[in-house]
DNA sequence: CGCGTTTGACCGGCGC
DNA sequence: GCGCCGGTCAAACGCG
């Protein structure tokens, strides 16, 4: 309880390097063949072996940013409409929530097996707007939080 | 008073 | 066919 203050001091240097990964973020969604040099699988997977995450994006000070992500992609038969995103990223926080300029409304809360932290679910408060997002700690070094955003913001930026 | 969080229940998919 | 596991819903509560 005590650290409390040491959390807000932390945070504000997090705030400060969200700014960066914020934009970062952006930049990144731009992209539609980034799949190319994805890797199609589950978060499962990433969490069970984090040794096939060679992409490593960037670093934000002492926050180490992964881009995994995926895309459903495989079937050339109907694909053209824009497909589910997904792509998560582990940062070194003390705080599980990472504000990224959107507004996120908790909507459930699971312990998963293999994992002794719970896994938080949110969505986009903005109504319509499809994006989900989970965070869950990783579970052989908890002091990282792994980020899964799920779609894509319908509505403008901030 | 409005809204976000909380928490247990519910459900659907998958594996055995 | 059943049970596990992950994901979502929804009522109630707490807070600003």
């Amino acid at each position: 309880m005590s650290d409390k203050n040491e959390r807000a001091a932390d945070f504000s240097l997090d705030s400060d390097f969200t700014n960066h990964l914020s934009a970062e973020l952006s930049e990144y969604l731009k992209f539609d063949d980034i799949n190319e040099w994805l890797v199609d699988d589950d978060l499962q997977s990433f969490i069970s072996s984090q040794e096939h995450q060679a992409n490593v994006v960037s670093h934000f000070g002492e926050g180490a940013c992964h881009y995994e992500g995926s895309s459903t992609r495989g079937n050339s038969s109907g694909y053209q409409q824009k497909v589910r995103e997904r792509f998560s990223f582990k940062t070194m926080s003390k705080v599980d929530i990472l504000d990224d300029g959107y507004k996120w409304r908790k909507y459930g809360k699971k312990m998963v097996k293999n994992n002794p932290n719970p896994r938080h679910y949110y969505r986009c408060s903005v109504e319509g707007c499809t994006v989900k997002k989970t965070v869950d700690r990783d579970r052989d070094d908890p002091r990282y939080v792994i980020t899964t955003y799920e779609g894509t913001h319908i509505h403008p930026g901030l």
